[in-house]
DNA sequence: ATCAGTGCAAATGCTTTGCATCGGT
DNA sequence: ACCGATGCAAAGCATTTGCACTGAT
């Protein structure tokens, strides 16, 4: 993702750009990991020194306000950042605390059938995502 | 539960058996919230005014450690605890951060067959949940 | 020029830790 | 009596907040 479509990206979330906003989308959006805010903080400083992580969280949350990344709570408590907004699932390896995604059109399709046919009383339902803990081997 | 079930159960994990013990785990069972320490410190208070918040967090850690409760982590990053140790889904509301149980077996059913039809490369299987976000109505 | 964005440091909230005392076996 | 459990206070860590300054439009 170039600059321009990084710009494209933050301004249509009605949002102003600025090169904050750009090294931190740019960082999110180029890992396939699920950064923590200090992560990313950890990543651009390298490059951008005066940063500062109280504006790396306000810039996240920022986002994640606009729609343009979404966010989660890991195992740990830990926000963790994904520039992906479709709704995935997430494996959890239980000794590593990795977290690696896990798409599948199949099981999407298979739990979204099931929640069209069985509807929960008193309930609307928005999103669904599966968590899947385990190991790897 | 009366107190000779608790005892057994508490002694079923290799645990001495104590008054706060006692109180803690029935807080915890005899609700069908999904209480936080915060919660379970309030609830024995009133009857047990001696006892401390860092006392409820090691009992309830000592409890998952010896698999007799589960924890959780909410969308806000707060541990909850469950006397419920069979999976299961949760409801969670996010506009009042209210947090149901949801148990369907055919949704287990429905999940355990394709994991066990799509096995996953590199990844050993422990325990799938599903987490539904969406509000009450 | 304006007003939102940023940097810094202090504050917050939840959880853990250290250590002296207590209590179950 | 022993050794783990408890109570209390202090520390820890991720995150949020307040406020003066900076910079994009």
């Amino acid at each position: 993702m170039n600059i321009e479509a990084i710009k494209e990206k933050i301004s249509s979330g009605g949002l102003k750009f600025t090169h904050q906003r750009m090294v931190i989308y740019e960082a999110v959006s180029t890992t396939h990991n699920h950064p923590t805010a200090e992560w990313v903080y950890e990543q651009i400083r390298e490059r951008n020194p005066s940063i500062s992580l109280g504006t790396v969280y306000k810039t996240l949350d920022t986002f994640v306000n606009a729609k343009i990344i979404q966010k989660f709570i890991d195992n740990n408590g830990v926000m963790r950042f994904d520039a992906i907004l479709e709704s995935h699932s997430h494996l959890y390896d239980k000794e590593t605390n990795e977290i690696r995604d896990y798409r599948s059109e199949k099981l999407e399709a298979l739990i979204k059938d099931f929640f069209k046919k069985n509807k929960i009383d008193d309930f609307e339902v928005e999103d669904i995502s599966v968590v899947i803990k385990g190991h790897n081997k």
